[in-house]
DNA sequence: GCGCTTGCTGTTAGCGGTATCCGGAGGCTA
DNA sequence: TAGCCTCCGGATACCGCTAACAGCAAGCGC
């Protein structure tokens, strides 16, 4: 009799944790009317499927808020993909979207995810060499690692695959995901120009990175097509970083006659030339319009909130977990591996650091004219 | 016929795709001459096994250096948690150290995770509702989510635990890991106080999260402590933004005589203090000491660099989701359970945001003196 | 019309364990 | 010897998911 404690308790867990438990594929199929084979299709993102199966499944998915077991998925599904993410990135803002896209995406597939730092490229490479023996099979990478020409040669040379997420050369072997950079600069300027600006200065990003590049040639671009003259005392080069935006902000705000506004290629310079313009007893955006690009965080962080150019930062680097998984999977498979390819949208987001420039200043225009 | 010796060497068809070591428990079962089942008791302890049978299990499980397959056990034994991460929270760079710190230890333990984001109160209500219903058994809640009372009603109703990350009202129900806001704020003001500094501004907190209250309280028991008078005019309230924290160094700038320092409750309002001080031409450090508090990575991305107050943020959430496994776990059992709480240590920070007060006023003061 | 792809979806058979049920051996009472 | 209990251990059915394959239409060349 003293024995039976062992029975006595447990007696019909499995009905009861049916009731209670989470939905399972099988769940959802049911919801979805479809069998539990297409609900994983659709929920691995693999291909074949149409897209009216593919939203009705997804619709039921979210009815049913179905996450997928873990336990069962590595039981059955053999070895994990296993992914690394390499930065050397100066914007910490930049990155932390990075990161929780990536981290999000990676644990809604079950993915091994290794975040790795490291200080330079010879480093990056050092650390890549090392990963791939650890037995990662393919790499996101940011910039500026993803725009070296020779990390790219090493990923090939490690057998393994790689992402690039904001950037990429269009090499034929990496996977990339980015936005228009150029076209988002000639936006950018544009509506710059509309609010009736000539005097647009300009810093320039980091020039290891072909995005910095890019948006210059969009400002450039735009302000040829306005038929305003390219001067090069408004083009000052920045490095991304907040401290490189003040020096490019005071050497901007130096000259004579003052730009009436400022487009700094990130954020984080576009922050720092608040700073500087405060410090001047500017206002932004009365005495001087600042615009930034990126939309991370300190853009709406700070005051005024910076009209800015909007990445979609975590959907991009979401995208690059997903493509990766894809990759390596068709690459154990035995398949050929075709790097995936994607431009995502961006926007421009309005807030309150633009206006139009001040009377005094198109009076003087005027008076020129 | 089909279940006969001929077929032990191996399972045809997925044969190819074992891999080589892992020893399964039926491989333990041939070598011990009985059955999965009765490994199975040996391995869990069970009783009901004779001791010549248990031993000789015991050696082929020795023999074969087996392991049991977490995946497996998890999946049939029905005894995985699964743990929602559900975040409101303005700062990203808090969020991502907050995400690694959690995901890692999921994936140590073999727990599932589902991370959320949320835009305010009432839809992490919702989400929260419809998480339960999905079979989550319980939340790891950053704030501000977790210092509302109605929330924390809510996952006593839904039977679910939470724990509560960096804050907590200390409410009986709730797990709880944090640092000693109080003691830290208390640390940073003696810190500012030995730098010479005399008349310390200081600016709250978002008042409705326990945390702003308790860094408050450190600051005027040191000042206190420290024999320095509290003058009213030299607290100002803020709410955690940027923009509150322009206000309250307005108002701090303003009060004659000038504070020498300004310790604000976070970096945000600390580098909305900087940018504030800028603007009055006013150089920071040297006449004026700006001290943050978090480290987020806004504290290190503007200029100068913040001297504030790390939190491990990381080993935060990855003890919040251990301590949730093992409140659900003994929930699980039937047993009563006891919320946990832990208080982790923090460290002061020192970057380029403080110095001595300038010679003039610490001159006046002693003439005062 | 015949085969032959191609694109989409369902079926089957496990992944490595554990819960549950079942049955045989042995001991005990009547 | 029947009846019943206890101790051991095996057989079976899953857990939730996915790989591999098996349809099955539609499109295409000839």
């Amino acid at each position: 009799m003293v024995e039976d404690g062992a029975e006595d308790n447990r007696r019909k867990p499995r009905g009861a944790r049916r009731k209670a438990g989470a939905p399972t594929i099988s769940d959802v199929a049911r919801e979805a009317h479809c069998s539990p084979m297409t609900v994983s299709r659709v929920i691995n993102g693999e291909g074949n499927v149409r897209d009216a199966t593919r939203e009705q499944v997804l619709e039921a998915v979210a009815r049913l808020n179905y996450s997928p077991n873990r336990a069962a998925r590595s039981l059955a599904g053999g070895e994990q993909a296993r992914i690394a993410l390499l930065f050397d990135n100066p914007s910490a803002s930049y990155l932390s979207e990075f990161l929780m896209g990536a981290l999000e995406e990676a644990s809604r597939r079950d993915i091994q995810l290794v975040v790795q730092s490291c200080d330079n490229i010879a480093h990056g490479k050092t650390l890549l060499r090392h990963l791939a023996e650890g037995g990662i099979q393919g790499f996101i990478l940011p910039p500026p690692l993803c725009d070296d020409l020779t990390v790219l040669d090493l990923v090939n040379e490690l057998d393994t695959i790689s992402i690039a997420v904001g950037s990429g050369k269009g090499a034929g072997s990496q996977g990339e995901v980015l936005i228009d950079d150029f076209q988002a600069a000639y936006d950018m300027t544009k509506h710059i120009i509309g609010l009736g600006h000539e005097r647009i200065g300009f810093i320039i990003g980091n020039p290891e990175q072909v995005a910095a590049d890019r948006r210059l040639s969009g400002y450039l671009e735009a302000i040829k097509d306005a038929g305003i003259a390219k001067d090069e005392r408004l083009i000052v080069q920045g490095r991304f970083t907040y401290r490189s935006g003040m020096d490019g902000a005071e050497k901007l705000l130096s000259v004579n006659p003052r730009p009436t506004a400022i487009f700094a290629s990130n954020d984080d310079m576009a922050a720092a030339t608040v700073a500087v313009a405060h410090r001047r007893h500017l206002d932004v955006p009365n005495d001087i319009t600042v615009c930034g690009f990126d939309d991370t965080d300190m853009a709406s962080s700070i005051w005024p909130e910076l009209t800015t150019i909007r990445q979609p930062i975590r959907q991009m680097t979401a995208w690059a977990v997903d493509a990766a998984a894809r990759m390596i999977k068709t690459k154990r498979a035995g398949d050929r591996v075709r790097p995936e390819k994607k431009t995502l949208p961006y926007t421009l987001v309005r807030r309150e650091s633009d206006a139009a420039p001040p009377l005094a200043t198109r009076g003087a225009r005027m008076q020129e004219g």
